[in-house]
Order: structure tokens, then sequence, then C-alpha cells
DNA sequence: CCATTTTTGAGGCACGTGCATCATAAATAT
DNA sequence: ATATTTATGATGCACGTGCCTCAAAAATGG
């Protein structure tokens, strides 16, 4: 049994295939009763409009922007590198992605760079900012004039239901369980270092650190976030403090993507052999660290399959098939130097 | 600047259309010269054929089948579980998945099977059976008769560009790594059980996990595989002699992916509390293991993202795209408390 | 009732490719 | 040279859908 076309639709509903064209592209002038009965028609015979077709006819194509922080944070040079490569993976597919850096901590210049682009031009955009009225408001906005918009890596908390990455929190908790069953002691305390604490992901990692810590390693002690704004100077300085305060360190906990500072500081400040030493994101700098000991483990996200899903449920949006893409789960995966 | 057609590479190297159609699509008749001229067009032009109108044009359809072992082993339900859901997912891509159960023990059954297979209903096949002569030249056999083949989880060594599945040795070795680490004894012996050590699956995860052992561990002693052959008596005998000869046991492995037998006869027979105990793959059972604290960790490859790696190579290789697929690699999880 | 508006039908072209047929041109054999 | 084979061109339909136009039918208003 073949698949059910508009002709047989129109036939089945016993109206013509115009009407079920109407119907189906959510044309006006066709009478509710009319509306309906097509509708019934749809659900009796199981019919799934062909993609392909309709985009041959239309000849669409899908242009996708990845809208990224500035920075230069190698877990952001990887996911870079991955929408090139879902770039030629996903050309058969008439899928095109392009990069646009934004300002991320300017709510204002990036509702401005939103608000420029052009429906004809672009089908959809992953957007990694942090959470902020402004832009949620230049989301939706976006989304009424018909591209469709997905929070990516930042979640943005109004709309859970698309969004790609990962649970903030069992990533926390994962990071406290390494530390505390990797460690050998009983007692102790453990360094927590991020660039910032502003963002919800930050936020959201820390809490679930200290909550599996104190439930399940109430001997280890989790120390006062430290924050180094980027700036070196200040890392070196804060974190030198940290360690001569806390004598009784076994652990280090660094919850920022970018792990190469604040690693290199603890390693020239004291002997961090003993210490368990846990970071986030697979990028060349942590899988070194991991292959000679100088990281215990890494917390990471898959950038590749972050990418890929987000192309995909971009597309999903647009071809409005919205229900399908749920399973697309992000792993918050666990690196060892074994299973890189 | 849109993409070309047929018939922008038909002006493009001269000729008709119909010239370039046979050459695109193989057909024989045309001389030498001409189809290195349509060649050159093609990659002067970067012209990338559109799959979606040639599959309108011809109204393919993909159907693609698993044959999978009959047992009733949990890892294998999910695996199924996750076919009959890509089926959804992939219905509008045309793409439709059976299940096909085989016996995997009998390379004879296996190879008369697929030689029953029709290109005309079925566009490609997953196989998941251990190696063996047999099933290796009925795949080429299958492949002459252009049907895509894929190795699925087990892998057949002899076609190592196409297959789908982790790296058994690391997956073994990173099971080692998590005993060692999360034990605080420096000495003692582990327990290994598998079902069967026929397999190359197993013979890779152990000689990974040995390795593991021996370099990083040396204090850490691996006992002989108890191999069960899936009977639980003879389970429950050998694993109270190596309870009763091993008083030292700091740790347990169990590298097949049906982990419930053992693990149950292993909590009755001793007070395992104290055990490190990981086993294989994520399954109802492993992760209220996981939760409860009766395992320790689990080794695992995400079935969803198997059955649909299956699913997207096999349309590659139908669709003639065969370098695209390779960045699919299926990672070797790590599942812990925490992370499930 | 007629005039007007709304709803529906009929039909056709387009998208890019596969596939078929028939005619013509070029190469090769005799 | 002519007959035969081989290579190429010209053309047209099909796939399933989007989108357009024009006409006809039905509903609505007065």
């Amino acid at each position: 049994m073949l698949r059910p076309t508009t002709k047989d639709l129109a036939k089945a509903a016993g109206v013509s295939r115009a009407t079920v064209d109407r119907v189906l592209n959510g044309r006006e002038g066709v009478k509710k009763n009319t509306v309906d009965r097509v509708n019934l028609a749809i659900k009796e015979l199981g019919f799934v409009r062909n993609i392909q077709a309709a985009n041959l006819a239309r000849s669409q194509r899908y242009r996708f922007v990845f809208a990224l922080p500035r920075s230069g944070d190698l877990f952001l040079k990887e996911i870079v590198r991955h929408i090139d490569e879902a770039s030629e993976t996903f050309a058969t597919d008439l899928v095109w992605c392009d990069v646009v850096h934004i300002d991320e901590n300017d709510p204002h210049s990036i509702s401005a760079f939103l608000g420029t682009l052009d429906p004809n031009e672009t089908t959809g955009v992953a957007i990694m900012a942090p959470e902020s009225p402004q832009v949620r408001d230049a989301i939706f906005r976006l989304q009424e004039r018909g591209v469709a918009a997905l929070p990516f890596i930042a979640d943005q908390s109004a709309m859970e239901e698309h969004w790609v990455g990962t649970d903030h929190h069992a990533a926390g908790a994962t990071a406290a369980t390494l530390i505390g069953r990797f460690s050998h002691a009983s007692e102790g305390s453990v360094l927590v270092v991020s660039e910032s604490m502003r963002s919800r992901d930050s936020l959201e990692r820390r809490i679930g650190f200290d909550a599996e810590m104190n439930k399940h390693f109430p001997g280890l002690r989790t120390l006062p976030s430290l924050e180094t704004y980027g700036d070196e100077e200040r890392a070196e300085r804060i974190i030198h403090n940290s360690v001569n305060n806390n004598p009784d360190l076994i652990g280090a906990y660094v919850l920022s993507s970018e792990a190469r500072v604040p690693l290199t500081i603890l390693n020239d400040t004291m002997n961090s052999d003993h210490l368990i030493k846990i970071s986030h994101e697979r990028t060349p700098f942590t899988e070194a660290a991991l292959r000679n000991g100088d990281l215990d483990g890494v917390i990471a996200q898959d950038p590749g399959h972050l990418v890929r899903s987000a192309v995909r449920k971009l597309k999903a949006i647009t071809d409005r098939l919205v229900a399908k893409g749920s399973q697309e789960r992000i792993r918050v995966e666990v690196l060892l130097r074994t299973n890189i």
C-alpha cells in the first residue's frame, strides 16, 4: 500500500485538489465544515505530506544561521568547526548554515540583529546567548515573522520545548560524583572555578555539584566559586589565594567551558598531581590533558551532535513536524582517558 | 547563486540532457571522451544531484531490514524499540524499517536468509551477527545484487569502513578505569563475567580491560573470564566458586550485554556492597541498578543513536554518498548514577 | 426574487530528475 | 561506397506538491 497523495485525499474528502491544497497550506476561503472533512480524511488515510516534493515545487531551501558569542574559547571553535562540517553533510537536504557572531552580553544588539533577519533569506536561527527579556522578546517577534528560532546550548527558560543542550544540573552532579569517588580522601576541600557565575548554565552546574557533594560526600567541602572574568591576572591572584588558604585541597572543578587558563595556573601554583581535576567540554586542550593525566575527567556535550541536532530541529520546525524531534536528547558525557 | 541542475550541466559540457543522464546513472553507450567532459563539468559547476527530485521521479522508497539475534536480552529489546521509533522519525524521508530475527549462531541460515532478500523490496540490511566466512560471503553477494549491507553493533572485520558500533577495546579499558579508580583498595582481585567469550566484542573488551588494569592498576588482579552460556544454574555455580576462592574480591565486571543474571547471583551469594560493579548497556535493569547503587557504572552505546546512525548510513550508501557519513562515530558512554 | 459575495472546482504550469522512444549523426565494418 | 553499428540529440511524460487563473456553484444579503 503506497503513501496516499493529495489526489487520494481529495477523493476521500469529496473535494477537489485545489481545496485540499487550500486546507493543507492554511489558505483562507474554505468553510469550516469543508476544512473538517479534509482533516478527517487526512487522519483516516494517514496522509503525510511529501516534503521532498513540496520543497521541489517551491524550490525551497533552508538557510540556518548560528548566532554565537564572539569569544575565542576553544569549545566555541569546535562548535564552529562542526557547523562547517554539518553544512556539507546536510547539503543534500538543501540546508545551508552560516555563523554570525554576536555580543553575548549586549542584549540590545542581539535583539537588533535578530530584527534584521529577513524570512526570505533566513529560514531559522540557533541562538547562543544568555537569557534576557530583550532577547526573549526579539525571539518571539522573529517567530511571528516566520523565522524558526532555537536556543542553542545556552537556554532560554521561556521556550523549553525547543532547545538544544544538556541538563546542567546533572552535569554538575556528575562532576561531583567523579571527584568524590576518584578521591581517596574522606575529608578535604574542593576548588570551584568559573569564568563567571552570571549565566544560568554555571549556576545550575554549581547547584547540581553542591547538591551531590553534600548528599553523598559530606566530608568534602566545596569552596565558594572563584570567578576569573576571563582575566588571567585576576585568575592567578584568586586561585593562588584560595590554594594558600586551603591546604586540605583534594580536587578542583572548572565549570566554565574555558578550562585552559585556570588549570594551567593551578599546575603552576602548586604540585597538583594528587588533586582530582574535572572540567567541561571536549577540546584539543582537554583531550591532551586527559591523556597526560592533567585532568581526571571531562564532562562534555558532543559538539557535533549539538550542531546536527540543532539543524534537524530547525528543519523540523520549518517543516511543521514539531512532535518528532523530541527524542534528540543531548547526553551528559563523561570522558576519561580511556574513552576519548 | 542557485544549485546547478542537469540542464546547466548539459550546457556546460556541450551535450544534451539525455547524455548527462546516461553518464550520471552509469548507463552505457557513451564514449569515454564524452563521459570525461561531463564529469569535468560536474566538478567545475560543483553539481550535486538533487536526491529528493530523483527519488520523486523514481518514486523510490527505502526499506531497511534489521537482522537481529532472536535472544530476549534487554539490550536487544531496547534496540527494537528504537527501530520502531526510527521508523516514525524517518517516515518523512520515505524510509521504512523492519526487524527480522536470525539465528545468530547458525551462519548457514543467516547466509540463506540474506540470499532471499530481493533488491526490489529491500533497499538495505543492518546485520547483527558474529563474524564468519559464510556471513561475509553472503554479504558480498548481497551487495553485488544491489542491496546495501551494514554490520550492526557486532562487527565484521572484512568491511571496516562501513559499520555501526563502538570501540570495544576502549569500552573494556574504560570499565577498568572505573573499577581501578573507584576502588580504594590498592590490592585485590576482580571478577570478570561474560555470557560467552566466543564473540569478538567480548574478546576485545576483555583485552582492553586487561591492558588497562595491568598498566595502571598493577595491584589489582583480573580473574579468568567466567562464561555463563546463558545458563543460570551454571552461572550460580561458577560465580559462587569464584567468590569462595577469591576472598580479596574488590570488583566485578560483567562484559556481556545481559547483566541481570550475574549481578543478581553475585548479590545473593555475598554481601557485595563494597565491590565496584561495572556492566554494559543502558537497560531498565541497569538504570535501576545505578540508581540504587547495585551498579557503580555502566559502559554504554546509545541504542537510539546506533539505530539512527545505521539508517543514515544505509541511506547514504544507497544514495551513493559514501564519503559523508563517516563522522558518525558512536561514543563509548559512561553512565553514572548522576547522568542517567 | 436578484445581486453580491463566498466557496469550490477544473485545469495547467513549475520544480529537478528518471526513463523511454525515436530520430539523427558519427564512427566502423564490409 | 554502402551497410551496420554506436553515440548522441530532441522530446515528452511521470513523480507529488505549490501556486495561479478562471469559471461555476453555492451561500448570503437585500
